[in-house]
RNA sequence: CGGGCAGGUCAGACGAUCGCUGGCGUGGCGUUGGCUUCGGCCGGGGUCAUGCUGGAGGAAAGUCCGGACUCCGCAGGGAAACGCGCCUGGUAACGCCAGGGGGCUUGUAGCACAGGCUAAUAGCCUGUGCCACGAGCUACGGAUAGUGCCACAGAAAAUAAACCGCCGGUGCGUUCCGCCUCUGUGACAGGCCCGAGGAAAACCUCGGGCACGUCCAACAAGGGCAGGCAAACUGGUAAGGGUGAAAUGGUGGGGUAAGAGCCCACCGCUCCGCUGGCAACAGCGGAGGCACGGCAAACCCCGCGUGGAGCAAGGCCAAAUAGGAGGGGAGGGCUGUCCCGGCCCGAUGUGGCGCAAGCCAUAGCCCGCACCGAGCAAUCCCCUAACGGGGAUAAAUCGGCGCGGACAUCAACCCUCGGGUAGGCCGCUUGAGUCCGGUUGCGAAACCGGACCCAGAGGAAUGAUCGUCCCACGGCGUAGGCCGAAUUUUGGACACGCCGCGACAGAAUCCGGCUUAUCGGCUUGCCCGCCAA
RNA sequence: GGCGCUAUGGUGCAACGGUUAGCACAUCACCCUUUCAAGGUGGAAAUGCGGGUUCGAUUCCCGCUAGCGCUA
């Protein structure tokens, strides 16, 4: 395997990137994430998540709005400002994880820099 | 300058930092296919980095119509079902668009009639009808093909008759009513007389009487008459009948016993002809007194159209697992290869357990018969005194061959093939394309020429954060000039600063329409108002 | 993506194009009861929105809005 050399290219390359590896790119993974994970909730956000196989696995993201939270326009904005808090702070979330973020209908209007930390506190403790 | 209507167009701008994604190019890493002279060469796709370049809409929305495209179905005709429906044109097509026609509503002006006001044939107001012009709306085939419905109210709601009313006749006559006259009863407003009171004869009030008089109130009988007529019956009418959304052509005049298109004028309607128009239709003329209420977004009739499903269509490649088809196959596979041994799977026999499917243990890898060979004695025969030797033969067992049975149609396993899931690839964006110019056309549009390539994602990109500016609106504050009321004061628009807010909304195969949502900016045409020249 | 259905008081349901839109439960007031429940009497309360056809629309037609279901 040549797992090893990759990340740490990327890694080096930048710290900031949001590449196609890091999503949840299939059906069959958000199944395993909702049978098989644990979730933990917050006033804003509604996490699932599950331990992938190989530890030293780059961690994967994938953000789920249900259409009762608005229009397509609102529900876009809601998957980008997510997009956007992992994006930039996916390197302090630890490795190994599948993750499933649903966010709830505050999400939509409340400041980026608070939903920034409620977001990576309620990962920091579910992921411990 | 401001406002309204109709159309077109744009969809905040710039910058910094960090990203996502398509295309083209370069490089790294690992992977895979073909060819090979085994040195390599030519590709495919993945991932990462890097350079250049592109990346939401006018509605991308709703999915209401119409097409392209794809697959399936299909001899021909009819029916059913569904949709559409003035005419002409545009178009690939449409339920869309353009132009035209008809209808309805509304405004203005005119004419006719009715009613009211005023001294007034003049004028004003209201209502009805007709016509002209302007604006808006219009799912706008057929109601003499049929069926059905038209509540309440009203005489009546669809064949036109019944009812009330109106009118003629019978009733009808010396007999009913009315009128005239005479007589009588009766009455007493008028008249006369008497009495009482007011001082008082005349005057006034009250009471009583008379019938000369009068029939103004009433009754009876006789005579007469320009008269009238109930109930009921019969006939003529459709003018009128508070209603209603709608009442069997409308208005006016003539006419009549009363009336009526019964007759006439104008308007409307139907039919015929002519003219104009491609047509819808319009105009004119003639004939007919008029026979035809509304609803088809009620059933229906007529005409026209429609095969079904939809890019998750459809096509290509195809893992693991489990099925399928064909062939081989009672043994097969693994332990690298050979032998031995071992293990696993399969079927078979036996035993055990279990209702059964099946599970566990164990045995050996098909069985029977005949023949041949091996095996060959402790059996038989021969030699030997004996030990011993020689020969023959049976059975178990092994091997070979033949015949018969089982198997061959079940099965592990092997080979080949096919469908096909996950997944991947294509379809996929060059098209009824966009822009500019010209020509034709009232227009929708068409044609010609030139230029251009303008998103292709797929748990789904096209952005996030911050700063500056801009536009409109709202709030707060400041002090400056202006306007209005005016005593300090207050209101309005302007100016500046700060804060907030920034429309509707996100491609999902692609087009043409429709509908719906939407803060605003710019612009064109028309109309209205103000100011200036 | 495609297709279909529904919307009536607070709730569940009715209503041929024609009264004042009906029924049950719930709710409010009064009566009954020592009180509550049950019972009785009376009241309030609705056609999702906007147009059109019709004399007249909950009903027929069109367009929106919301909800539900089917299919792959």
């Amino acid at each position: 395997m040549h797992d090893a050399a990759k990340p740490a290219a990327s890694a080096s390359r930048s710290n900031r990137s949001y590449p196609r590896a890091c999503r949840l790119l299939a059906r069959a993974n958000f199944e395993a994430v909702y049978d098989g994970g644990r979730r933990r909730a917050s006033k804003q956000f509604l996490v699932f998540f599950r331990r992938r196989t190989a530890l030293d696995a780059v961690s994967r993201f994938g953000i789920s709005v249900k259409k009762a939270l608005g229009g397509a326009v609102v529900r876009n904005r809601l998957k980008r400002r997510i997009r956007e808090i992992l994006r930039v702070h996916r390197q302090e979330i630890g490795t190994g994880w599948d993750i499933v973020i649903h966010p709830r209908s505050s999400v939509a209007t409340a400041p980026f820099a608070a939903l920034e930390r409620e977001l990576l506190d309620l990962l920091a403790s579910a992921l411990k």
